[in-house]
DNA sequence: CTGAAAGCGCTAACAC
DNA sequence: GTGTTAGCGCTTTCAG
């Protein structure tokens, strides 16, 4: 901010010939102060268009009434309906948010929360890379008593607070939905074990094959990541090694994008050649060709809720206990996954 | 942050037996400290965890290193990327983002630009509201030589620099191609005239029309907003009055999509009942059934141009003089708009 | 190479 | 009601 000088709290005292104190309670439409002074004050400030430091203030108040908010991605679907609830929560409730998106990057995930720390943020809503395995740096935020929440993905066993979706159990019964429907080699193009998402789903997926009497296929499951190009390369792999599934069970929707995007360059079809279910969706997924058989996630209100949670710890300054939050899904029905008559 | 107690320079300086300048200055790797000295510190400084105040810091620098971002949405491919890669930009120019969302509410806009100045960002990104008219406030950033540069959604002739795609020439093109198909009866689902976009696709959409000696049906032209809602209402505004085009043209992506739900929910099908061409188009376009024939915008390219200007503008302390970047655009073939046979 | 002093703009605590 | 004093944590002169 170059312009010529901005006006402070001085300098609208001088003109009034009061002191700042006198100015900065009439601002904050403090008691003390009569309504003819504030009045004057607020007249003078319109006159000057004078903004206040919110800086300066933050200093002296240490705090900042702002939240630092991590995520790994934005242009994915969960992300973008999260974020958008998060910054409408935030909006209600009076506080700023600063977001950082850490590109699945270590990292820039921990130069983020150390910037974040830096600008003493009020606390942390933080949803993990794909490549997080190093707790380093979050058992050291606990040290330190900073307010944390973790959401999506998340890390357990830290003493922080986490909110997601009920991934094994969704993923369970989307594959027990995909063997009701008759199919029996069923595929996993799955994400990072290490992540708690990318684990459970694949736990899900396990238990559900197993309770049907299906022995897993090693070969049927492929770890990767979360994204387009992982859902491409799992297909392309799966096809090179000549081992189709006849049903790919993908961990999340940006993953089934990547399979139908492999699908179409090799002249392919689904559901003919090969079926698809996902876990999580999009708003768009109604008018995809075909639209996706899968596990609905609840984005909006995971954001919400862990917003809430964590200005609840900030506010009510209660000792942080390790608190868990599984929000239920349901399996919402497209065009993949349709009776299969043997 | 209700830490313990946030560890400071002094705390440091203290146990070293120095004074806070020198801590200061070894942190800052001055030229003025011994290097031994620098070692001590940045140990003490790893052993006790010392987060330095970024708060403090600017608040004696005067500035912040940190750019304000408006936004209409966040859930609209077109925003979700260009976010995406100005969040990149500034990472690599290191620059922290402050980003709010004005939900495409005036008011909203207004509050987020006053706190983001009252946070004293080193300047501002903004992509107006489709309500957005008055442009008081914008004017008052200009007196006040606050560096400001609009993108997309952009108001010109106040002496800011501005960068959108070409979005007449866009909309001429894409007429014109579905003209050149056999289309006759062309609409539009527009945005709102007080918006640049809004305006300027229509223009073009116009302009193509009367170069093919096709006069424009008022009856075909709905103005209103950018959402999906928007979109679908529109159709159902033509549907209601009997007055379905043989072809519509959506102002942006999500226009389109509305007027995909409406045409799904009447039991319609395009492109046989209704064909639909868009500005603007989503990295799942391919996989829409059908995909969209539209305009191609390069939200990435706009989003990383508008912030190195800004930086350009913040840093280089260049008087400003309003400069109007235009992006162009292309127009991306799908299964909508096909040759039609008389 | 190091440090003392002053100040960034605001607020809380306590007088007057 | 209003003002004085004393910081918040850091940086920038400018002496030493």
């Amino acid at each position: 901010m170059k312009s010529k000088k901005q006006i402070t709290l001085a300098d609208i005292a001088k003109k009034l010939n009061v002191s700042k104190v006198t100015v900065s309670k009439a601002l904050r439409n403090h008691s003390d102060i009569s309504s003819e002074m504030k009045k004057k004050v607020q007249d003078l400030v319109d006159e000057l268009g004078y903004t206040p430091n919110i800086i300066a203030r933050n200093l002296s108040a240490k705090k900042t009434r702002t939240i630092g908010l991590v995520i790994p991605k934005i242009n994915h679907h969960f992300f973008a309906e999260a974020i958008e609830s998060i910054y409408t929560t935030a909006q209600k409730s009076n506080y700023e948010i600063i977001m950082t998106v850490s590109q699945e990057n270590v990292d820039h995930e921990q130069k983020h929360i150390r910037s974040l720390l830096a600008m003493r943020v009020d606390g942390l809503l933080i949803s993990v890379s794909e490549n997080t395995t190093d707790t380093e740096i979050f058992k050291d935020l606990k040290k330190r008593h900073v307010p944390l929440v973790f959401f999506d993905r998340v890390i357990e066993g830290l003493g922080f607070n986490c909110i997601t979706s009920d991934d094994e159990k969704g993923s369970y019964e989307i594959v027990k939905y995909a063997i009701e429907q008759g199919y029996r080699k069923i595929g996993h193009i799955g994400g990072y074990n290490n992540t708690n998402i990318g684990k459970a789903r694949c736990e899900g997926y396990l238990r559900a094959l197993k309770e049907a009497g299906i022995e897993p296929d090693p070969a049927c499951l492929i770890c990767g990541g979360f994204s387009v190009n992982d859902g491409y390369r799992g297909f392309m792999n799966f096809y090179n090694n000549k081992n189709l599934p006849q049903m790919i069970f993908a961990v999340t929707f940006p993953v089934a994008l990547g399979i139908y995007r492999a699908v179409e360059e090799l002249g392919l079809n689904i559901p003919r050649d090969i079926d698809v279910v996902s876990f999580g969706d999009a708003s768009y997924n109604q008018f995809l060709n075909p639209s996706i058989t899968g596990v609905h996630q609840p984005a909006a209100e995971i954001g919400k809720a862990a917003l809430e949670l964590l200005i609840d710890q900030i506010e009510e300054k209660e000792p942080i206990e390790e608190k868990k939050i599984v929000m239920p899904v349901k399996i919402s029905l497209g065009q993949t996954c349709i009776k299969k008559e043997k």
